[in-house]
DNA sequence: CTATTGGTGCGAGGAAAGTCGAACATAACC
DNA sequence: GGTTATGTTCGACTTTCCTCGCACCAATAG
């Protein structure tokens, strides 16, 4: 049903261009949990990145750098490795560049509703 | 526009009775935070409370010991404390017990569709 | 080859959160 | 009065999480 995508407040998804690497380990789309997924969203700065690539992401998927964000290298690997590891985000590794994209089929199949609470927060002004 | 609860996938939130006490000192609606609610449900325990609230409350409000929750009480003060603190359950002092409701109509008004994804989760298994 | 780039991983420090016992408070009941 | 039931507060311990510096790695450009 793409019907679906018509209500929906995010934009639709891209498709996965070919050639692509393949993703990084995550869970599957079973293994989803929702304490989890609610968990890795509670900090405001993997909500604030998670909502960005649901919303204003111009291209199939984005490296760290594209955000914008102010912190230390590692600090970024541990926020996009927790929204990885939480199953919010898949990863690919292109070359050098680890470029993320919101797993928006798996999160509406297992918890629907849950991005459009993403793309409807409003984050704190900076 | 009572006919949005008809597609709610839980029950309607009971009215007030009169002369119910107070509720105890709680955020209000404008000041509910999408990252602290979410902090707060992603505790099983947590999550299990809101989700035993929503789905089976023959009543107003529960204390706490209606839950039947295996753990000592100052944990469960704890908890309850956070729900309360993250705006998700009001809680009113009935002589010696503390009883606690979902805000239903609060989260409804500012997180439209956050509750149907707590009444949808599946607790794990005892 | 070397330098640059976009990252990873480790480890330490600190802050936040969960867990729980012990002591206390208060209402209800006998 | 004394006991019981419900729940609080405090403090301590533990665990988890966040932050970040530093060393390192691999791909690309020159």
């Amino acid at each position: 049903m793409p019907e679906a995508a018509a209500t929906r407040p995010f934009p639709a998804p891209r498709p996965v261009p070919a050639g692509a690497p393949e993703p990084l380990p995550e869970p599957a789309r079973a293994e989803l949990r929702l304490e989890a997924v609610l968990g890795a969203l509670s900090d405001p700065l993997r909500l604030r990145v998670v909502r960005a690539l649901l919303m204003e992401s111009e291209a199939f998927d984005h490296p760290c750098g594209w955000f914008g964000i102010d912190r230390p290298k590692s600090s970024l690997t541990h926020h996009f490795r927790a929204l990885r590891e939480a199953g919010l985000i898949r990863q690919r590794q292109y070359g050098l560049e680890r470029r993320s994209h919101v797993r928006v089929d798996d999160l509406e199949a297992r918890f629907p509703g849950l991005l459009a609470l993403v793309a409807a927060w409003r984050p704190p002004a900076p």
